[in-house]
DNA sequence: GCAGAACATTGACACAGATCAAATCGAGAC
DNA sequence: GTCTCGATTTGATCTGTGTCAATGTTCTGC
């Protein structure tokens, strides 16, 4: 199960986003200020594309406000997301120099990137930043492979339960404070955009989320502005192998 | 596309397994002898299960010989493979204690084992172990994502083909050394543990094999022996971004 | 060589989700 | 307000893959 505080944001930052997921929480004096130097924002609209597959890529970056996607296209068309980076989430290969997908902005977009040969000069000189990158990469892994399950093996039903309860985790106003139970929060994805992300068509995202909709698990003002009304039901939805909390 | 680079085995370590993927090419003296001491050998049988998900994990390993695969599975017993282990790959998380999939050999199986404390702390004193881990994890990751592509998106036939086309680049027998077309290799795989790979079930993996043998794109010996008849007619029908080699 | 078990193939049919098509909604332009 | 256009919903139908069931193959131990 994935840790809340592997998801949760750290907005401790104040003028470092990178720190959003603690990269540099480390860091002191010199190395702050060598971060300072490197580092510099990027702004992109909704839908932009960022970068695309093949390209040379000479930052790294952390999504500072908006969402942007990774993903893949196949020679036909037919597209997959790999990646929802959220705010506080890493983009980047130290020690490759292209990138294997195209990068999107589905919403208006501020990164804070790093020029990538100083970042890399200081992973070597400064090792808890290189060890944080490899934590933050094996989480990404494991959200990787429980996409995989989700991708192989889930219904459609379950398949839009496991989005909506892995958007509403990060992105939920938390002063909804209720533990479990209602959630509201606004879907950052398009009805396509989701189906490229659970591998179905848009028109299967449509009517699966009338469906949940019927069924009271959720409710729609609009098209974006989604509340969860019954947390564990969305969970259960979902087959997730929950227990719900940290019991058992 | 994944470099062959990444895929091959580096079988010039004599007595440290762990360089099959060249953790340690770089150590020296002290170093090695510290690896030396840490390490141990482990052997599981055909079907045998290394660890369970949720299992305490206080090693990290290297597959020496043999296949192994990693896997999750839902409370109804639905099941997907999310990982899959050819001699040289590496398996185990530095910096947390319980494994989140069930690890199975599926042939016999040898592992060399470093425990978990010590080799954590020789990350600590020794970057470019740690350096190196980022790396493979890195290179796991974009599989991640390409295995992502195929559960998603491609179907039951051109699923197939991408998965003979991986075990064939990396398990073939390197003395048929026509650049591209026949392949010699045994699948390390049942239909089942395919189909759990591929999030299909084993009648349709069945099914589409049959297809590829009556098109002439494979031919089978026995159920496990395949022969790739025509290598690029298989990347074809894995619906591939391919080019076939490094033109363009 | 034979019995039994595990693995694999093949067939008939069902159904979840895809595809094609039309209607409706909603946000911005004017 | 209302026009317009993209986004979404809904409907009708089709199809690829799953499901259930029977049969065939290969390997192991005796």
């Amino acid at each position: 199960m994935p840790t809340l505080d592997t998801l949760s944001f750290s907005h401790d930052c104040g003028d470092c986003p990178i720190r959003h997921r603690a990269v540099c929480a480390r860091c002191e004096g010199d190395e702050l200020d060598r971060l300072e130097q490197i580092k510099y924002y990027r702004s992109y609209q909704a839908g932009q594309t960022v970068i695309w597959s093949g390209d040379r890529m000479d930052f790294v970056a952390s999504v500072v406000t908006g969402v942007a996607t990774l993903s893949q296209t196949m020679e036909d068309g037919r597209r997959q997301m790999v990646g929802l980076l959220l705010p506080s989430d890493f983009v980047g290969r130290p020690g490759r120099d292209t990138v294997a997908y195209d990068v999107t902005a589905t919403t208006d977009l501020v990164m804070c990137c790093f020029r990538k040969k100083p970042f890399e000069e200081m992973m070597l000189t400064t090792p808890h930043v290189g060890q944080r990158l490899l934590e933050m990469t094996l989480d990404e892994l494991d959200s990787a492979r429980e996409w995989m399950l989700l991708l192989g093996r889930k219904t459609a039903r379950e398949k839009i339960a496991s989005l909506l309860s892995i958007i509403a985790r990060r992105d939920a106003s938390l002063a909804v404070k209720q533990p479990s139970k209602r959630l509201v929060f606004d879907l950052p994805l398009t009805r396509e955009e989701m189906a490229d992300y659970l591998g179905l068509t848009l028109e299967t995202v449509s009517r699966q989320m009338s469906a949940l909709r019927k069924d009271k698990v959720i409710s729609l003002d609009g098209k974006r502005h989604v509340t969860i009304e019954d947390f564990d039901a969305l969970q259960e939805a979902a087959g997730d192998d929950s227990d719900g909390g940290m019991l058992v």
